[in-house]
DNA sequence: TTTTCACTAGAACGATCGTTCTGGTGGTTG
DNA sequence: CAACCACCAGAACGATCGTTCTAGTGAAAA
């Protein structure tokens, strides 16, 4: 059946059509947000007409809902993953935002295009947008409410200690550029020190 | 010359064409960005013709422009102005922090149109709104620098601390809602301890 | 009264948007 | 061979975009 002829070309890891489409899309929208990037534009960048983005995808929001689903779609799961171990509180949330961050930069360009999800699209997808938001909102809240009761901190308002950790987290995909001095892992830890410690605080003595 | 007449009426404070013009479209665009709000938008809001706005404003972008200007355009002077008095450094940054979230809070909805800005237009605006960012990104790492001379702030890579402390900032503008239970200074100080001293870390003991 | 002009409605223009349609490849299958 | 079908180019459609044009208003100035 599947007998393959003679592509002893060059050709050995070709993408695919619908990979370079997806590809190209994802360059697009993490760059220009939905609105700011159109069906030619990405039809364009591949040389191609517009009609082969039909072909293989229902329309421009199945696109963008499709670079979303094998990633950011995911990451609730993940973040809940990453709280099942072992460890004390501390330790269990250290692991959380090593997980949060190197999920977030692995998909760097699916999470901005997340992030920029502001400028809504249909009904439903905005809904799955809240969705996810609301289900890692409040594994964080947990882990706070955790971390209040083993006494490490201090503040009742853990829920908005929830969203300037998370703050801290998203807004790291603004301006992180791969290229820089850090490798990731080092910054991964410079970010957790804050978020654990602050600008200017010290470790708790225990 | 100026002889108000007869003008006893209700319309003590009419707002005026040109301010209604500007607070319906800060209203659109701070909801829904500069891409996703047509002049057709504004227009139809205070139900009247498009003319109308072309009749007041240059263009959309200006419409847009004017909406920066007395507000986020004056943010990186009001910054400064809030460093120049006395104290020692944690004391002025504790000052700075408050500035800048009192100032982003009142002009919540410009600000908002501001972070929306990736959506970029003209050559022009994205420089001048570069511009801003890069003025504030310094003074937060001028002040973090004093910090680290004192003792205060550990880590060498102040750059970063001053972005994790622009992302907790900036956040708030996604979630805050003026009907929550805290009060905005109560708000504030609850950030302003986030940034100072994280999420478990304890104010150093001096 | 006549003139002027700030202000406005509404039509219109050209560009671009997402999407669909038509037609034609070239290769596999019967 | 003929039939089929995944794949693709390009035209086309209707809607909406930012912007401009035309033609009034009605009140103040002359």
């Amino acid at each position: 059946m599947e007998l393959v002829k003679d592509m002893v070309e060059l050709d050995k890891d070709k993408p695919g059509r619908r990979e370079e489409l997806l590809q190209a899309a994802l360059d697009l929208f993490s760059e220009n947000g939905f609105k700011g990037t159109s069906i030619r534009d990405i039809a364009n960048s591949l040389g191609v007409s517009v009609s082969v983005i039909y072909h293989y995808f229902q329309n421009k929001e199945g696109l963008w809902s499709e670079l979303l689903g094998y990633s950011v779609k995911a990451l609730p799961a993940k973040l809940e993953a990453a709280m099942v171990g072992g460890g004390h509180s501390v330790e269990r949330f250290r692991r959380l935002l090593r997980v949060h961050l190197t999920a977030s930069n692995y998909y760097l360009k699916e999470s901005k295009m997340f992030l920029s999800s502001h400028e809504r699209m249909s009904v439903d997808g905005n809904k799955q947008s809240k969705e996810i938001e609301r289900r890692i909102l409040d594994i964080y809240v947990s882990i706070l409410e955790e971390l209040r009761r083993d006494g490490w901190v201090k503040t009742e308002n853990t829920k908005i200690l929830a969203f300037n950790v998370l703050g801290v987290i998203n807004w790291q995909l603004r301006w992180y550029r791969p290229d820089g001095p850090l490798t990731g892992d080092q910054l991964y830890e410079e970010i957790i020190a804050f978020i654990l410690y602050g600008a200017v605080g010290v470790p708790p003595g225990r």
